[in-house]
DNA sequence: CCTAACTGTTGCAGTGAGTGTAACATTTAT
DNA sequence: ATAAATGTTACACTCACTGCAACAGTTAGG
């Protein structure tokens, strides 16, 4: 799953639980509500709940609670906790990194990406959980 | 090809190119010079030639000149010219638009997604070919 | 302690996009 | 004419991603 498509799910799915807190839903239930199948939902949730974003409670009558109020969520923490590959997909050609004029190139552009990164990064810390909420609101 | 590999294959033609100015370059010379591949380097070169950055031409004793000095040639245009995907893949599940909590989410996403987008061609703008040969020389 | 209801994790089939390259059409200098 | 270029299309191949299912691990409740 794309960085973009794995935040997306992570936020629509703690919109779930903000609406409901403090009670806990279900990956089942969260499905029914979102359109998005209950075993990806678990795998996004299980990531949260490792970043300590939310609480998953196992075994019978268990599910996920916010663990967190929404202002406190922002972006950029959902991002981290869910991140496996960046979100600018930084490819530089490395097949003739042989060529020294190619590896300053290489290193240039991997300096770039990183810089970029590093703004959307921040951008992301802006916004908060609260702000969605608002914005559906409208 | 990636909108990051694009431009990097970019930049390392022109650069190319900068060196022998003003001679002109086959792309078989620049596939030598560089590893990267002769008919993939015609895809990119011809897009810059359309974009006015640089001049080909065809027939015998053809090839590929620089058409402006490198520090009247920014990363922006050359991404515009080559860009088919924008930078920051931008997806948000539409699967499930019918959701009105979806849809508010995802057209909240694809806001920001847009706004990074322009944040990342602003930073191109202010880097020139003329830095990039800069750092090379270094 | 046994069952049912959960989460956590792994695996897998299908498909779609990206990669690298060749081939050929088109253009032009000599 | 011919040879040397660009411009464009097509194609085989791989490989990562997607969506989903299955099952292992965990816990509440009778």
């Amino acid at each position: 799953m794309s960085a973009s498509l794995k935040l997306s799910t992570a936020v629509k799915a703690v919109h779930c639980l903000a609406q409901v807190y403090p009670d806990a839903l279900s990956s089942a239930e969260i499905s029914e509500m979102t359109g998005i199948n209950a075993s990806q939902l678990r795998l996004i949730l299980s990531m949260l709940a490792k970043a300590g974003i939310i609480h998953s409670k196992q075994g019978a009558g268990g599910g996920f609670i916010l663990n967190m109020t929404p202002d406190q969520i922002n972006l950029q923490q959902l991002y981290c906790a869910i991140e496996t590959q960046k979100a600018f997909h930084l490819a530089v050609n490395r097949n003739h990194d042989q060529i020294p004029v190619n590896k300053k190139i290489n290193a240039f552009f991997l300096d770039l990406f990183e810089a970029i990164q590093r703004d959307i990064e921040s951008k992301m810390e802006t916004i908060t959980l609260s702000d969605v909420i608002e914005k559906v609101k409208q």
